[in-house]
DNA sequence: TATTATATGATAATCACTATCAAATAGGAT
DNA sequence: ATCCTATTTGATAGTGATTATCATATAATA
């Protein structure tokens, strides 16, 4: 079974566990979620899904990603700018390198920071639930564009 | 000299130096930047600044803190509910630990990213400009209001 | 198939932030 | 010290992402 399947899968039956009804929405929003590489805005999900559901509602689209991120199964992402991005492949908080130019997202393994948690815990007293590491930068699609 | 009087004439000189005009406003939210150790909001600072000038407009205090920050002089921490926050004492990427419930940030200090932000720069190719890393959780003061 | 709680679609409301523009003013020239 | 002008300010309208509302439609169970 492919990885993105067994996400899907994930989602589903969180969904349906919790009991939420199974509607052909939810599960075009949970379908691309969990195929999602590229980390999509809810309008990006939007225009993906008017393909195949014109009738399609951005509301719709909003509601059921806001449930599955309330199920744990896709990490939102936000911005200063204004626009949330969604990771339904790794649910979990991860390191990102961001580009500021075409705003492209992509995952970069690293699995260190457990010791880092644990120390903030002893020292600030917080009890902490997650974390989120972005490096912004250009990628090297933008930078062979346009030189700097 | 203080640590926050240092940062405010470092903020002071690159307003002059950029030529932008010296406004008893413009001072106001300097000033508050610099002092800030709560990574004030930009109505947090509009709250303050009215205290002493009741006359003045959010809309400058949004101009003042965005170009205090296009000269390099305050961080701004983006979250996906969409209320920025401002760090005028160091204004550089730097690690934050975020209280989910009462929305307290506070700084950690970790000077340990160097090397990755080289390696990663040396597997993607991306030109890491600057970093971000967060961490969530429930803070003292919260845990003990409101026992989990 | 009937029932009912939940979900959807359409759209208005919200909220942080930005743009606009007339009036005010900082800072250099006189 | 006063004048001049580009910049800044205050008031407010506009924007764009997100959320709330509500009548209609539908999934899930009997």
């Amino acid at each position: 079974m492919a990885d993105f399947e067994a996400r899907f899968q994930s989602i589903v039956e969180k969904l349906k566990h919790n009991n939420h009804k199974i509607t052909p929405q939810r599960l075009a929003v949970a379908k691309i979620l969990a195929l999602s590489k590229g980390h999509p805005s809810v309008e990006e999900i939007y225009e993906q899904i008017r393909d195949d559901f014109p009738t399609m509602s951005l509301a719709t689209v909003y509601r059921n990603v806001i449930l599955i991120k309330s199920l744990g199964e896709v990490l939102e992402l936000g911005f200063p700018d204004g626009r949330n991005r969604y990771d339904g492949n790794k649910p979990y908080s991860h390191p990102h390198v961001v580009c500021v130019r075409c705003k492209k997202i992509m995952d970069w393994d690293f699995s260190n920071l457990k010791d880092m948690t644990k120390r903030i815990s002893e020292e600030t007293g917080f009890k902490i639930l997650s974390h989120r590491l972005d490096f912004f930068g250009i990628c090297q699609d933008c930078l062979g564009k346009n030189a700097i």
